[in-house]
DNA sequence: CTAAATTAGGACAAACAACTCTTAAATAGA
DNA sequence: TCTATTTAAGAGTTGTTTGTCCTAATTTAG
């Protein structure tokens, strides 16, 4: 899969994030029942989140997390590439080192370019542009429809 | 990553073939030393694609393997399938099960457009036509320069 | 001050991918 | 026929990802 599990679950939770009152903590126990991820799973990617500034948490009643400045301005890019590396835009395709346009492999010109489309769909897609579109057009974030938009 | 480590690897050796002298049988051990692949795992890999009909193997002395008329007529696209499967092509970029345009991600356009330029780049690239050009242009089938082609 | 609610963090378990080893079957050649 | 060479097949091992559990640490409310 071109994601990872922990990617696709940190991006859910972000792009719920965006969708909720803006300041607001919202508590992992809300967010992982709303959008059907294991608890303590969701708790380990969205501390790695924080820990990189992404997000902010509050522990205690009432507490929970949300969306730093640096997270409401973020694109997917900066989201995968916070939890999954670089990796997948910098790598070769056919896993060898050091492959760049001295040392091409045969796919190296075309993944390049296919790369980069990946690369640009992300970096030019913003949390707040989709919770903005998610709100009129009723996108899905969940499996079960559990969630849905204010 | 994109690709899995099996199916980078039997690109390789498919590569390698194509590249090779046609009708002729290599083993194995030439082929996975040639490459820098484990011998026993690029053989588990190999008999799968031997299974789906791209490749032919013979058995004893000089035996080894070759490609199928199937297997030169393949693209990187059937050999990806034939190793990961169509995940690559179908699945949703947030692992939603029955994602589409009825019930749609807030990634579902991009990641189809995305997912389609990747499919086509695929399908568009001959395991001749690179053996082809990489004659020409001596790209890298390893990592330690260890093949080259004829 | 105490109890409850919440995140933080570490240890652990299960599932999967990646790799290794051993034995069997087929084939060629002496 | 016998031996060496090669692929086939299955079991086993290692490492990484995914997922679970338990114990802090922090904060609120009573």
């Amino acid at each position: 899969m071109l994601l990872s599990k922990s990617c696709v679950y940190g991006l859910r939770a972000s792009l719920y994030l965006a969708s909720k009152r803006d300041g607001e903590f919202y508590s992992l126990k809300e967010i992982s029942k709303e959008l059907g991820i294991s608890f303590h799973f969701l708790t380990k990617i969205l501390q790695q989140l924080t820990a990189d500034g992404l997000m902010e948490s509050y522990k205690g009643p009432n507490g929970g997390v949300r969306l730093s400045q640096k997270g409401k301005d973020a694109t997917l890019f900066d989201l995968v590439v916070a939890i999954d590396g670089l990796g997948l835009f910098t790598q070769c395709a056919l896993g060898l080192p050091g492959c760049g346009s001295q040392e091409p492999c045969p796919l190296h010109e075309s993944w390049m370019n296919t790369r980069g489309s990946i690369e640009h769909m992300l970096k030019r897609t913003s949390l707040i542009g989709i919770a903005r579109e998610g709100k009129e057009k009723h996108f899905r974030l969940s499996a079960e429809g559990k969630f849905s938009w204010q």
